[in-house]
DNA sequence: CCCTGATTCGC
DNA sequence: GCGAATCAGG
């Protein structure tokens, strides 16, 4: 039986495919199963892919052909200098506090149903989809055009900030007399 | 933080 | 030939 990660002629068939399609090297990798994104850029330079169709689903590097400088991989240098350590600085920027949001009950709108805006930043697939991105459904979810919110969410939460309020809401009594409550 | 492709080199 | 590791950039 043929390994799941071999180059079989379907599979690079597909590879060419998805890769003109503009899919990126993650996400044919993710297709095709049991291959890295790194197999994928391999198999797809080796074959003298390159440059594809631009404006791609995920164009990232819309720059093409590299100019190539980086030695890449320094065997004699395992990483003791600045060169492998420099990406882990990050400077602490003025963090957004979590919204308090004491207490805002002023529904007096009824809103028939939702007129809510959904800042919509950037769609994303299952495919896509980050255990650190929202989770918000959009669509539905038997079409393939189905798709989730995608934006940021805070750690512990499954929508952004935006959604996360619209999941988390009131008990449900939006605008009917909350002044009973059950203890 | 995450992502992208490019490159090198040991296997 | 293959792909992990690494690099470099967004």
């Amino acid at each position: 039986m043929n390994e799941a990660g071999a180059w079989t002629d379907e599979r690079v068939e597909l590879l060419k495919k998805l890769w003109s399609d503009g899919l990126s090297a993650s996400q044919i990798a993710a297709e095709l199963g049991n291959v890295t994104r790194n197999a994928v850029i391999g198999k797809v330079h080796r074959l003298g892919l390159s440059g594809r169709a631009k404006s791609a689903a995920a164009p990232a590097t819309p720059r093409n052909a590299a100019p190539r400088k980086a030695p890449a991989r320094a065997p004699s240098h395992p990483m003791n200098n600045a060169a492998g350590a420099t990406r882990g600085t990050h400077a602490l920027a003025p963090h957004f506090a979590t919204q308090p949001e004491a207490d805002i009950e002023a529904e007096q709108a009824p809103r028939p149903s939702e007129d809510v805006v959904i800042p919509f930043s950037e769609r994303v697939t299952i495919m896509e989809l980050r255990e650190y991105m929202c989770r918000w459904p959009m669509g539905d979810p038997t079409t393939p055009e189905f798709r989730f919110c995608g934006a940021r969410s805070q750690t512990g939460m499954p929508y952004c900030s935006h959604h996360a309020r619209i999941a988390y809401q009131p008990a449900a009594d939006r605008r009917r007399d909350r002044s009973k409550v059950r203890a």
